[in-house]
DNA sequence: CTGTTAGCGCATTCAC
DNA sequence: GTGAATGCGCTAACAG
């Protein structure tokens, strides 16, 4: 592999003047441009990217901080994350945790290491205030309400409002018994949603009806088998994900439960699958959340707090 | 940021020895290990990992190639990727092509400018043998059938093999009309299942019924609509996606098409969606491909080329 | 057991 | 316009 000296050598100039034709900068005169390209070209020459990185002290690298690949939210805001990458010739390095602080923690470490030049965290489990001591080895953006931080930044949804607007919305059509299926309990968007449903719950009295845990579409069986199971029953779910929305769907009309009659469904992102089977969601912009993530990690956002809008989309689920 | 010399510097010793105690060599004596220890505890010293890397002239990375990040077959796949990434102290970089030539090239490059020590590719629309040049830059192992192939590695299932199988199980069956419903025509996997479509019917010959284009959930609908305004309709279809096969088990639900009795289901992967919906399936077993992908990267397998089996799992769509 | 020294491949002053 | 020299932070002979 020949590198830049050889390189330099064999067109009888410097490497600097080398290092210039690569990096197309101007001051070389048109004669020893070509005469390196034409080198260049003769031995395949390949730049290093590694020499070029330890020598800027930059890693030209992000790092990606999810629980889940294969879960079609995080799958989405990949998505997002690959198009601006693409766009600005910038790569990452997917780190799944699984929520095991000991994964984030690493991720933590290859930013202290220079492995990476920032990071983008769509969910942890590790305090905010510990990440947030990570700050000084790079940018860190995270993907919840962090306004008024000072040390990360971060693209979100108003996750108290658009629970707060759903539960209106579905007791201005007439449910009385308003529940919601989350997955995890911990974490900031799971938190701003439940208080969400309790300080609604404080101006319109019920009974609670909570469902943690749900993923994936699969889970929506376990959720209709509860209900089917309990005395006390749920008349509306919003439900934080339409996988798991199309779930408890498929799971009631094979239990002959009539939607949206004997139970009211609004899922969360309004994913294609949701358009499919015609359940009314919130939607998320979750492409759009992964593309402003990245601008952010990079520097190219004008303020380092960002709330995204949701918009509900009425179908036939309410 | 201190740097090796500065801990060399501090604690009285040469770099060498602050390399061996980072390193854990042995021929360090214990005061010695120690004083360099205290030292890079107090000023918290972090290795530069992108030093190590152009020292050792490895990237201590690896490129995973992915057409969509967000399909849960390719999520499983990375999480099997991801799995073993961790437990063998590698990360890896995400490059997800959409199948544009332009972004498999990209990848390709970083190969060759050793930003990547090798390549996984999941799926690809370049040609093999044009993607085969790049081994000289580092391993590289995709994900089909490459059996003979000296330049490539390969973890794969044998595609034709399953769907003989599978074809001769609905007939046994008693079905006479098979289909099949694949994502995209090109490609190694889908070739060799093609060929075993045609190879089947040479021996039982009857009406071609192929769906292209099939990747998620919804695209199930769409196939249902194409049966219900055609005229010849299948009687049983093999579907390599258990999503698009829970999609077509859903569609036809709404449309009181009985399954198996109208159109019977084989799906693919045994996806826990196939489980719940009960729908028959060959069972792929892809997180453990992802990690015996990477394992292949990293050399630690045995043999270039490696088949993986699949099992069918008899529910309640045949 | 320990240290000196020479790379690894490139970018970047700073003179000329 | 051009090039010599130095540095980025670490590893690995090699010599002691």
């Amino acid at each position: 592999m020949a590198n830049i000296r050889d390189i330099a050598k064999m067109a009888g100039v410097s490497v600097t003047t080398v290092s210039r034709v690569i990096n197309k900068h101007p001051y070389v005169s048109e004669e020893k441009r070509h005469a390196v390209l034409k080198v260049m070209e003769a031995v395949d020459y390949q730049v290093n990217r590694t020499a070029v990185s330890l020598s800027q002290g930059k890693a030209h690298l992000i790092g990606v901080v999810v629980p889940f690949a294969k879960h079609p939210f995080f799958g989405l805001m990949i998505e997002g994350i690959a198009k601006q990458a693409v766009e600005n010739h910038y790569h990452f390095v997917l780190i799944q945790t699984n929520y095991e602080e000991s994964r984030e923690q690493e991720a933590l470490d290859m930013l202290k290491h220079k492995q990476i030049d920032g990071l983008i965290i769509c969910s942890h489990i590790m305090d905010l205030t510990e990440i947030e001591q990570y700050q000084q080895y790079g940018t860190i953006v995270v993907c919840e309400n962090a306004e008024g931080n000072q040390k990360v930044e971060s693209v979100y949804v108003d996750h108290y409002q658009s629970f707060i607007d759903a539960l209106a919305y579905l007791y201005q059509k007439g449910y009385r018994k308003l529940g919601y299926c989350i997955g995890r309990e911990s974490g900031s968007n799971s938190y701003f949603r439940q208080r969400a449903y309790q300080d609604f719950l404080r101006h319109h009295p019920q009974k609670k009806f909570v469902f943690t845990e749900n993923y994936y579409f699969e889970d929506g069986q376990k959720i209709v088998d509860q209900i089917t199971r309990s005395k006390h029953k749920p008349d509306a779910l919003l439900v934080t994900s339409d996988v798991v929305a199309a779930g408890i769907f498929t799971a009631c009309q094979n239990a002959q439960i009539g939607i949206p009659d004997d139970i009211a469904l609004i899922g969360f992102d309004n994913q294609p699958i949701a358009k499919m089977m015609g359940i009314t969601t919130f939607e998320i912009p979750i492409v759009t959340m992964g593309e402003r993530l990245f601008l952010h990690v990079l520097g190219m956002a004008d303020e380092p707090h960002e709330k995204l809008s949701v918009t509900l989309i009425e179908r036939k689920t309410v």
